[in-house]
DNA sequence: CCCTGATTCGC
DNA sequence: GCGAATCAGG
């Protein structure tokens, strides 16, 4: 199978959507992970976190005898930062409650890390960018962050309890992913109406009514 | 073993 | 340009 315009375009978008390169293969069909990921470097689509690349900095010969090779010339190989969120999710500093002053946390530095955005639009960490927990636990309020406008009054996955249906609406990945969130039919995880969905009596055939087409195109074929 | 992305290299 | 083979970390 050719690179068509399309399937070139395609590629783009799932790979800067965070898709691996095997879902992408996968969706694309006719393509190993192989040739996608051949074919998005060749793009020069931005890499991304690889847990075999954090190869460079390390072993410089501690061999004596090498040879005085001109060495290469240091690539300032820095890439344009990936798109930063378009939200500027303004979290604005809640006025702490009058408990005791916390001791401040160290300032953190400013860490210019190649990152990416991951399908839920969530900034992938790179490897070995993790901070040890030298503090245990600052005593720090954690506050919620605002929801964006397409999920406000929505009832998002941190709101889940056993009194709420469970039941998704929309995709994960998606900006105004949530759940129903309307009261559960005690006992079940889902309202009544969801329950209803989710758990169906076995009906004779004659009484069975086809499935309706699945708004995705179908489960993926693995 | 499975997964991942990066790189190489014959075509 | 393409992608299988290979590498190497999780």
């Amino acid at each position: 199978m050719a690179w068509t315009d399309e399937r070139i375009e395609l590629l783009r978008k799932l790979w800067e959507q965070g898709m691996t390169a095997s879902q992408i293969a996968d969706e694309l069909g006719d393509v190993s992970r192989n040739a996608v990921i051949g074919k998005a470097h060749r793009l020069g689509l931005q890499a991304r976190p690889s847990p075999v690349r954090p190869h460079e900095a390390a072993a410089e010969p501690v061999v004596v005898a090498a040879a005085p090779e001109p060495v290469a010339e240091p690539v300032a190989m820095v890439e344009e930062p990936v798109a930063p969120e378009p939200e500027p999710v303004e979290v604005e500093e809640p006025v702490v409650a009058p408990v005791q002053a916390a001791p401040v946390a160290p300032p953190p530095p400013p860490q210019p890390m190649v990152r990416s955005i991951g399908p839920g639009g969530f900034v992938r960490s790179g490897p070995g960018e993790q901070q040890p927990p030298s503090t245990p636990a600052p005593p720090r309020r954690l506050v919620p962050a605002k929801p964006s406008a397409e999920i406000a009054g929505k009832t998002s996955l941190l709101e889940l309890s056993d009194k709420i249906c469970k039941w998704p609406l929309g995709h994960p990945g998606e900006p105004d992913f949530h759940f129903c969130g309307t009261p559960v039919n005690p006992g079940f995880p889902y309202c009544l109406e969801h329950c209803s969905v989710a758990y169906q009596a076995q009906l004779p055939r004659r009484d069975r009514r086809p499935p309706p087409p699945l708004p995705y195109g179908g489960p993926r074929v693995r």
